[in-house]
DNA sequence: TTGACATATTCCCATATGAGCATGTAATTT
DNA sequence: AAATTACATGCTCATATGGGAATATGTCAA
């Protein structure tokens, strides 16, 4: 088997630099194509592509308005990952105790 | 370009779901390679395979002690996404409440 | 030393990727 | 109708992947 596609969840579609940039982009408001073309510098039919990927897994929505689509990062859609990344934060924690433990100790074992 | 390695950043090493459940599996405590193997159900080779990328990235740190390798999860490289996913935190907020204020207006045109 | 055990590495392969470029399609304007 | 605008899709290609199987490395035990 190959790697998963991107477009199996968020965590693959998001894995991608661009689309995190998209989806930064695209949190406030939503925006024709072609803005987001001119803000982050990239082709027009990358852009395409890469909105394609976050729309099958649900990470933006579009609206159509004549020959315009709006995108808009669909937030809801990173939440999950949200909550993953925060079963490790008592742990992150911990671990932060230690290192400022273990450095207040060298500082004393100086004196 | 091909897609992005997956040892890059923390991003891609975490989109395979597979490295997910070993970092979750890690995070309590740190574990020898053939715990790994048989907790999840997964090759030997898999998981050095596995443990190697989530090594490149920083997501775990290894202790040797004979010829065991204890794996562990470091929280704290995680911590990055968390904060990523966190800026979006105020949008699905703001979604689930106007997704309730647009329920809350149907009951009430229904009366 | 020889062998058993614990991990890591290598090879092959089907599959998916993203960039670049060209082309297709739909809506609008002239 | 023809031209223009706004996006989407198609193509090729270099590259990386994860699984499977085999093999290598390193450590301990008899």
């Amino acid at each position: 088997m190959a790697r998963a596609a991107t477009t199996s969840d968020a965590f693959n579609a998001v894995a991608e630099p661009r689309r995190r940039e998209i989806l930064s982009y695209l949190a406030m408001r939503e925006r024709p194509v072609g803005e987001i073309v001119a803000a982050l510098r990239l082709d027009q039919p990358s852009v395409s592509k890469h909105l394609g990927v976050l729309r099958k897994v649900g990470l933006v929505r579009v609206r159509c308005e004549g020959r315009h689509k709006f995108y808009q990062t669909n937030a809801a859609a990173i939440q999950p990952m949200h909550e993953w990344t925060k079963e490790f934060e008592k742990f992150w924690q911990h671990q932060l105790i230690r290192v400022k433990e273990r450095a207040e100790k060298r500082v004393s074992d100086d004196r």
